[in-house]
RNA sequence: CGGGAUGUAGCGCAGCCAGGUUAGCGCGCCACGUUCGGGACGUGGAGGCCGGGAGUUCGAAUCUCCCCAUCCCGACCA
């Protein structure tokens, strides 16, 4: 299936593009900067999925759902908000097609025009602050903490494969309360749930941090980040909480009455991952074999493969392979047993391989003779030959350990490639030469942001949040600086 | 929207410059047989408006013009 395929070290993002698509993780669709996300890259969306929501509900938040359309006249309510998204808006301006005069197609019936043309959602603040205008009246409304699963579209000039796509997935949180600190709360409460789930279930280390004004959400007072760092030393924002302060309420109206009688606007955080986060999966990860996933989030955590020459051996192997399927299966572990015969067992190797199965257990006549089972992990590709006996509790156990593994060999390659730069040309020579992140002094003006950008392609990622504050001299500008940042190259 | 390139079988490509029988090759696909502990092999077979349209010509995948689509670079991008 996949053997033409190139190493990280020849074409990174060649590499990447072949991955997904070899991988059948997803592929273009007929639709310009659309992605069809094929079963097996969906069902690992499907898992991150119902790890993210089970923690949302844990945390209080229900689920809710609001129009694909926007009129357009919500959108100018915000002023910062409109400028952010008004470029990249895709605006429905007719309700009906009719047969072509030249009898060729159809066209649009220009009859049928709307009389306010409606902005397919890019986020879907407006529509839920003009929503909750009607939900709020009293303290005692408050919090409203709601998530939405959904589609969105920004209409990208260049897309690619989850990284960018015109159409994405993802969950959008958005909440009201009643004071500033509420809100701040929820924002933290947030970026912790996100930093979590990579780390634990992505097996993703992340720096979580603010961004600063240029890269700040259209609207939003704060906005917090986790950045993943990539193999290739780029960084890649994976999620984003924003603490919105009262700019929606008070643009849609939104107030309510505190115990004192007194109206107030609300205050509002909202926040969101997409289908990036696959992007952000799969790059962290992966090797020039394909595919590596972590565990958690893997559709099949184990692969049996029966090797046979004749039926009655085939019959045989399947008996045991089925009862270690159940005793897996009863530890809560997905497994496929692979007993096609269309296909070789070599052929079988590589294909899980390639699709980043964590482990692979494979039967032979030797293993029914012996009471073993070959046992190979997709991490290390190290094999080994073990006992039957006591096989699920085996496997139980390697998976943590390659969950773990994972963890830790991306935490080491995150280590190795941050970098502090204390002059320009230390700066400079870290960005063009090595990646990664780099902590550097800057005079806080957006001003020198968009100078170092120029210059480097270098942007901040994230300002930390509680790192030891040292005072020290802006790598540019040379002019006082508070606390180094976080500069890297971004998807 | 600028610069460059490419459209030939499901996928990847050759053929085009120097027009000439039935348009090839690899992978994949189908059937049968032998195989099966790291991507098997043999034999036979199916599959093409050569991106679309117009033109030149006795004759066009090949030359000319127009159109369409896609990709790369740039601009753009919470």
């Amino acid at each position: 299936m996949a053997k033409d395929f190139p190493t990280r070290e020849e074409n990174y993002s060649q590499w990447y593009n072949d991955l997904v698509i070899k991988a059948d993780l997803a592929e273009n669709s007929a639709v310009r900067g659309c992605m069809v996300i094929k079963p097996y890259g969906y069902s690992i969306w499907e898992k991150m999925q119902a790890a993210l929501d089970k923690k949302f509900k844990d945390t209080g938040h229900s689920n809710a759902y609001f129009p694909l359309f926007i009129p357009k006249s919500f959108f100018s309510r915000e002023a910062a908000h409109v400028k952010g998204f008004a470029k990249e808006c895709a605006v429905v301006t007719h309700y009906r097609l009719k047969n072509a005069e030249d009898g060729k197609g159809v066209v649009v019936d220009e009859t049928a025009k709307l009389e306010e043309e409606l902005i397919v959602r890019p986020t879907s603040e407006t529509i839920i602050w003009d929503t909750y205008k009607n939900w709020i009246q009293s303290y005692r409304d408050l919090p409203i903490l709601v998530n939405q699963w959904a589609n969105v579209v920004r209409w990208e000039m260049r897309t690619r494969l989850f990284l960018r796509t015109t159409e994405f997935l993802w969950q959008e949180g958005h909440t009201a309360h009643e004071t500033k600190q509420e809100a701040i709360d929820e924002t933290m409460l947030i970026l912790d749930v996100y930093t979590d789930f990579a780390e634990k279930f992505m097996a993703l280390p992340v720096l979580k941090g603010v961004k600063s004004e240029s890269e700040r959400f259209a609207g939003a007072v704060d906005t917090y980040c986790i950045e993943a760092l990539m193999q290739d030393g780029k960084s890649l924002q994976a999620g984003t909480s924003h603490f919105l302060g009262q700019n929606f309420a008070k643009a849609f109206d939104v107030k309510y009455l505190n115990k004192e009688n007194k109206l107030n606007y609300v205050w509002a955080s909202s926040w969101g991952v997409s289908t990036r986060l696959m992007g952000a999966l799969i790059m962290a990860h992966s090797d020039d074999q394909g595919l590596v996933l972590p565990p958690k989030l893997a559709p099949i955590q184990v692969a049996i493969v029966p090797i046979y020459k004749k039926a009655e051996q085939l019959e045989e192997i399947s008996v045991k392979a089925k009862e270690i399927k159940k005793l897996l299966e009863a530890r809560g572990i997905s497994v496929k047993y692979d007993d096609r015969d269309t296909y070789k067992p070599g052929w079988k190797f590589a294909e899980y391989e390639f699709k980043g199965v964590p482990v692979r257990l494979a039967i032979g006549p030797r293993d029914m003779e012996n009471g073993t089972i070959e046992v190979a992990r997709r991490d290390t590709l190290e094999k080994e030959v073990l006992q039957v006996a006591d096989i699920d509790r085996k496997v139980e156990h390697l998976l943590a350990q390659i969950q773990e593994n994972l963890y830790t060999k991306a935490l080491n390659f995150r280590n190795d490639n941050t970098y502090r730069a204390d002059t320009w040309e230390e700066f400079t020579d870290l960005i063009e030469n090595k990646g990664g992140f780099v902590y550097a002094h800057w005079d806080g003006t957006a001003e020198t942001e968009n100078k170092i950008k120029d210059k480097t392609k270098a942007t901040i990622r994230l300002i930390p949040l509680e790192d030891d504050k040292e005072e020290g001299k802006c790598i540019l500008t040379g002019k006082p600086s508070k606390g180094r940042v976080v500069f890297a190259k971004a998807y």
